[in-house]
DNA sequence: CGCGTAATGTGATACTATTACATTCCACGT
DNA sequence: ACGTGGAATGTAATAGTATCACATTACGCG
């Protein structure tokens, strides 16, 4: 294994000790109002696999989240996971990291971020950072060559504070 | 197809008009040096995946690159084009474009950069811009963290010049 | 020339993702 | 209540991406 064990919920806490329980369901309760607000259905599926994917502060690939769903009666087939996770994906409730081919609960649902990704390459959590001044930074230089960003994948790896200390 | 066809070279010439072959040769040159340099052999499996990757300013998946090199005598297996790409990103003289599962041959081989990749979604062409900036912004918004950066990706889709101007 | 390591080739397999189509569920108007 | 239409789910099949394990060949070097 790696320098420490993850307790649910911990991978370095995405690097903040937190009372993970209150976190996730704040997370859960927002995706409740954003869906609402967006006149989406928030299904058995779409919420189980939030939930999922709410217990860790890491990213989990679409077969990971799908043997959960599986076990607990849902459908089998890869189409179950990766409908419910474009669904989270696409209401801002989740993020994919390509880095990983996996998927990460959205740190901060409801408010407008451009996040940038920190993952950590020991305990492998992932964390979002304010990507503001990166995006800013991004569509300078884009558009100095006359490129309109759309939208962009901001990903770092490296090491997180606790692995840092633990073996610096 | 889309909006204007791809010359060998073309796809927006990675946004600005060139000679492409002497960009290629150039290319080519470069990676002898730097291999040289590093002790590293420039094989011909190596050298010809390189050859192909410049042909265009687009990214190429690893398939694609293996569909040529079979054609050529190479091997037929997967693993011939992926040891030669993964030779080719490791030495800088190509890169990985994670949100295309694909990789395209290095603009600027040698020169030490950070660079952001810019993607056409209209044409597909990929060009490098420079990412100093925005990695400084990510080491920034990464240590504000505790984070230590070892590397990123750092991609934007968007529209590229020419196709811009296609259809505005 | 012979040795050891790196590079290549091959087959098998794992992992990630999508297409196509059947069925079920649910909001909505009547 | 009832039927209808679109969304959501379930399943089967398949496409696309990547790696492992192992045999063989090529090459630098003493």
């Amino acid at each position: 294994m790696h320098g420490h064990d993850p307790t649910p919920g911990d991978p370095a806490a995405a690097f903040a000790p937190h009372d993970h329980a209150a976190c996730a369901e704040e997370a859960l309760r927002r995706a409740e109002t954003i869906c609402d607000a967006a006149g989406a259905r928030f299904t058995p599926v779409r919420r189980r696999v939030l939930e999922v994917l709410l217990e860790q502060h890491r990213a989990m690939g679409a077969y990971e989240v799908l043997e959960r769903l599986a076990a607990e009666g849902f459908g089998h087939q890869p189409p179950v996971a990766y409908r419910a996770l474009d669904f989270l994906t696409e209401h801002g409730l989740a993020h994919r990291i390509r880095r990983l081919n996996a998927f990460a609960a959205c740190a901060h649902p409801g408010e407008a971020h451009a996040p940038v990704f920190l993952i950590c390459e020991s305990c492998h959590a992932v964390a979002e950072a304010p990507g503001t001044k990166v995006r800013a930074a991004l569509d300078g230089a884009a558009g100095a060559l006359g490129f309109s960003v759309a939208g962009a994948t901001l990903e770092a790896y490296g090491r997180c504070p606790a692995c840092r200390e633990e073996r610096p």
